[in-house]
DNA sequence: TGTGAATATCAATTCAAC
DNA sequence: GTTGAATTGATATTCACA
């Protein structure tokens, strides 16, 4: 089915993008080969139950829905508690070791939440390297996986 | 000031109904005598972070924002774990027995999150009790609580 | 059922006024 | 800084069709 995969690819682009209008996956898509209309897009939104989030910094952005947000970050939280062995920071790398096993899980899980101050997620056995977008972002990210860390 | 107290009205409007359009915030606030625009509660949706959800039902519906969301359900979470002795169950209610001076905030919990299956809250010292608004609508909320309290 | 083109509806912004 | 009226801009839906 063709839906299914466009939905993927919509998926995959709300990690990497800002997308502030639907136009702009019609866009985006539209470099990979997807040919689709700003009412297909509609409809997919909808489908999906992404939601257009007024950020912080005065603009929109088209963002995963509520409920799936909080069980990811349930999911990683308690990855985080459980496997959890220490973490180093350098530029804007974080390096987080884990109990063997469990790097590809808490990446996968990381990457999940879209967090749009990551560039990219990386998980090998009991190694997870996540690469912040910038060092100011690095650090908030850091912030983040504290926070998580020490419960609230 | 006047947007201020706007916005709390607004806050308080999103549990109570099910609003799908930036013009029923309006029609609503009329109502309550509070006379404004469509453009200004855009500016208000945009200031306080709403989001537009696509509801499973079909439509769509105005929510707070996601962050907030999972913070308070974080509050409430720890709080259910901290406090709670023992619940019951009868027709649309829901009756939790908590340890003394607790049921205030649990009572004011359950209400920041908004639940659309909720019709009303009430806690007192130790006991709080909430108000589904239908058979089907208190058992669903019973399974949230359970699943609350049963971590995740 | 899923889609695009056209359209209707809804939301964000501009601009003037306060 | 805040607002409403008008406008522009964006999104949802309708309608025809594959």
């Amino acid at each position: 089915m063709k839906k299914q995969e466009r939905q993927r690819y919509i998926k995959r682009l709300l990690s990497s993008n800002e997308i502030e209008r639907q136009e702009d996956f019609v866009r985006l898509l539209r470099a990979e080969d997807i040919d689709v209309t700003q009412a297909t897009i509609s409809r997919d939104i909808k489908d999906m139950q992404l939601v257009k989030v007024p950020s912080v910094t005065g603009g929109y952005h088209y963002s995963m829905p509520v409920q799936k947000k909080m069980d990811t970050e349930k999911k990683l939280r308690r990855t985080l508690k459980d496997a959890y062995v220490s973490y180093a920071t350098q530029d804007k790398f974080v390096l987080i070791k884990v109990l063997p096993g469990n790097g590809p899980a808490l990446a996968s899980l990381i990457e999940a939440m879209h967090y749009d101050n990551v560039f990219g997620t990386l998980g090998d056995d009991d190694t997870v390297l996540i690469i912040g977008k910038s060092l100011d972002a690095t650090l908030d990210l850091q912030q983040t996986l504290q926070r998580l860390l020490s419960d609230n």
